[in-house]
DNA sequence: CTTGACTCTGTAGTCTACTACAGGGTTTAT
DNA sequence: ATAAACCCTGTAGTAGACTACAGAGTCAAG
């Protein structure tokens, strides 16, 4: 049996988080020594790392309740599972799309800004104003 | 001289905002009339556009901030500002490379994934286990 | 047997960019 | 004169994902 710092340790999270992803029902409620001391099996870190795995894939925690809560659905069929996952990638585009757009408007401007002249030229701000 | 109601409507934004920007040193200071309330002039316009449009090419707030305060640094060359939007160049691509990243990852898994499959084989699950 | 490292709960703070009151005062139109 | 629509300050709430205490209890080593 494993403490939460061990867990936290191991899943290189910090012991605040564990137990914060247990109050937002992220991973299961371990057992409790006499103490009161949490004590977790090597399945928790599992947990832990399906949950950085998926942040780093661009889930939310919100998202990745759905997708545990889906995971634990007896009969459930991939579809609830790709559609979720589709829907993060027209997700994730639209935010790439508004940030190629910032940039495409930045970069003629810097292009533009010769670094010696007067603030008072500058292109960049006579662009915002 | 207008009242924050008329400068919130003209500049697009909430009363509620521009006391926002106020308060975090984004516009001047307005005068006030004999029953305190503020009084702008069509400046105030000016700048709280000055803020939008920054926003819209991805400026913080907070950069927002140093903008503001290098356009009216007397002497101050283009330099500061250029390399301050180059910057925000960098940082646009930085995100726009993770967000790749995780396109990248996760249209691979929603190809394989086929909905009537039962959820214990999801390619997406998976990957993220 | 004491020290230090760990754990517990519960609450509050962080960051960003607002947004929403509550409880007052003012202005304008009717 | 009164009601609607505005303005004031100050404080608190929102979302997301943690992070940081305070104040108490527990455990292992020397």
């Amino acid at each position: 049996m494993l403490r939460i710092g061990e867990v936290a340790n191991k899943s290189h999270v910090g012991v605040e988080t564990v137990r914060f992803y247990e109050r937002e029902g992220l991973i299961a409620l371990p057992k409790r020594n006499v103490s009161g001391y949490r004590q977790y099996s090597e399945s928790a870190i599992k947990q832990i790392q399906f949950i950085q795995h998926a942040k780093t894939l661009g889930f939310s925690l919100k998202d990745i309740r759905e997708l545990i809560k889906l995971k634990s659905t007896r009969d459930a069929r991939c579809k609830s599972i790709k559609s979720t996952a589709k829907a993060k990638i027209a997700d994730i585009q639209e935010k790439i799309d508004a940030l190629k757009r910032m940039k495409l408007a930045l970069e003629p401007l810097v292009a533009q800004c010769k670094s010696s002249d007067p603030i008072s030229d500058c292109p960049i701000l006579n662009a915002l104003d």
